[in-house]
DNA sequence: CAGCAGGGGGCGC
DNA sequence: CGCCCCCTGCTGG
């Protein structure tokens, strides 16, 4: 690849808006003609701002900035919260974080999709790369959440290309917004890049993807077109350190605060309880409400007695069984329960239950 | 110290 | 993904 070529695709369209004309031309046109979506430059102040909205801003922006790539420039996005014509639902800031964050990652994977099918053996994909990320306003996607954008990147190891895929594609995996979301010419190619997409030629480039992906345990079938997060025993963990990307060890982190799980569902919760306040269960008896189901059934035991968690020495009883154990700790430390079969001490008998079951069960298999 | 709430991990489906 | 569990931190007596 020619350094011109680099040029025209990382150039200066940090300071360019042109790249926001093209995201936003293919936005939804009934979002963009409502005016419901506003998406304008965005200065990056020297110091953060207590009145400008903290956008969090992953440790690959921070390094793709000081590489002078597009993610020199932020965007700022606001949102008038009403129904949306397009989607036909209420969209808060979240979800339209998340819609932008959504459309650049399928576009950028589309891309990166696409490029492979081109050229998977030479060195182009931090070419492809770049110009996925400078033909789909990647700058919005660092704005909007911590991820592992390649486009600073200077080679194209398959762990490299393997992080970038697998980052962007966890929100693909959400289907069913894609699909809402997609109209043909959102995916279309004006360049002579452009090549023709059946779902076989998608589906070689996912294997492709994929074979850069060890599955996990738990992976879904192949016929599944969604890559799923790099696990992590993809490449040797890193040792923990300050210059090392969190997302390079755990695959979920929070668009807001950036804050890493290594479930997906956990980060749902985190961001249901901390960001959107979205908590769907509610005590009958109080105002109390809970992202978790289980706490709220230990919530109601407040207003109901209920103490299950009874001592097999004295008369205590308690609604959790983390206050028994404590209880049993600090009053009878001496009382323990010992396993007949391997010998283990346990404290209470809930430890000691849910050890059995998997004693047992080893005990089956040793036989 | 007890009670409570919430975060996060593990496991089975 | 739902559920269960453990751990931790906060608060009041």
């Amino acid at each position: 690849m020619d350094d011109s070529a680099n040029d025209h695709i990382c150039g200066s369209h940090g300071r360019d808006t042109s790249l926001l004309n093209v995201v936003l031309d293919e936005l939804p046109q009934e979002m963009c003609k409502s005016n419901d979506f506003t998406l304008k430059p965005l200065a990056i102040p020297a110091s953060p701002s207590s009145t400008t909205p903290q956008v969090p801003k992953s440790p690959c922006c921070a390094s793709s900035r000081e590489a002078g790539n597009s993610c020199s420039q932020f965007h700022d996005l606001s949102y008038v919260p009403h129904v949306c014509s397009t989607l036909n639902m209420a969209l808060n800031l979240e979800d339209s974080l998340r819609l932008i964050h959504g459309i650049a990652c399928s576009k950028l994977d589309m891309h990166l999709r696409q490029m492979t099918s081109v050229d998977v053996t030479n060195a182009s994909s931090s070419y492809a790369l770049s110009l996925c990320c400078s033909r789909t306003g990647v700058s919005c996607l660092c704005a909007v959440g911590p991820c592992s954008c390649s486009s600073a990147l200077p080679s194209s190891s398959p762990q490299q290309l393997t992080a970038s895929a697998s980052c962007q594609t966890d929100d693909l995996t959400d289907t069913h917004a894609l699909e809402a979301l997609s109209p043909s010419s959102l995916f279309s190619l004006s360049e002579k890049q452009s090549v023709d997409l059946d779902k076989a030629t998608i589906s070689q480039d996912l294997s492709f993807l994929n074979s850069l992906i060890q599955p996990s345990s738990s992976a879904s079938s192949t016929n599944d077109l969604s890559i799923q997060p790099a696990p992590q025993t993809l490449v040797d963990p890193p040792p923990v350190g300050k210059n090392i990307c969190p997302s390079k060890m755990l695959p979920f982190s929070c668009s807001f605060c950036g804050r890493i799980y290594r479930q997906k569902v956990h980060l749902r919760k985190h961001v249901m309880a901390q960001h959107t306040k979205q908590k769907p269960f509610f005590c009958p008896h109080c105002a109390y409400t809970t992202v978790e189901k289980s706490h709220l059934t230990v919530h109601i035991r407040t207003h109901t007695g209920e103490r299950p968690y009874i001592c097999r020495v004295c008369h205590y009883s308690s609604s959790q069984n983390c206050t028994l154990k404590s209880h049993y700790l600090r009053k009878h430390p001496e009382s323990k329960i010992n396993c007949v079969t391997c010998g283990g001490t346990y404290v209470t008998e809930l430890e000691y239950q849910n050890h059995l079951k998997n004693c047992v069960s080893t005990f089956d298999r040793t036989l």
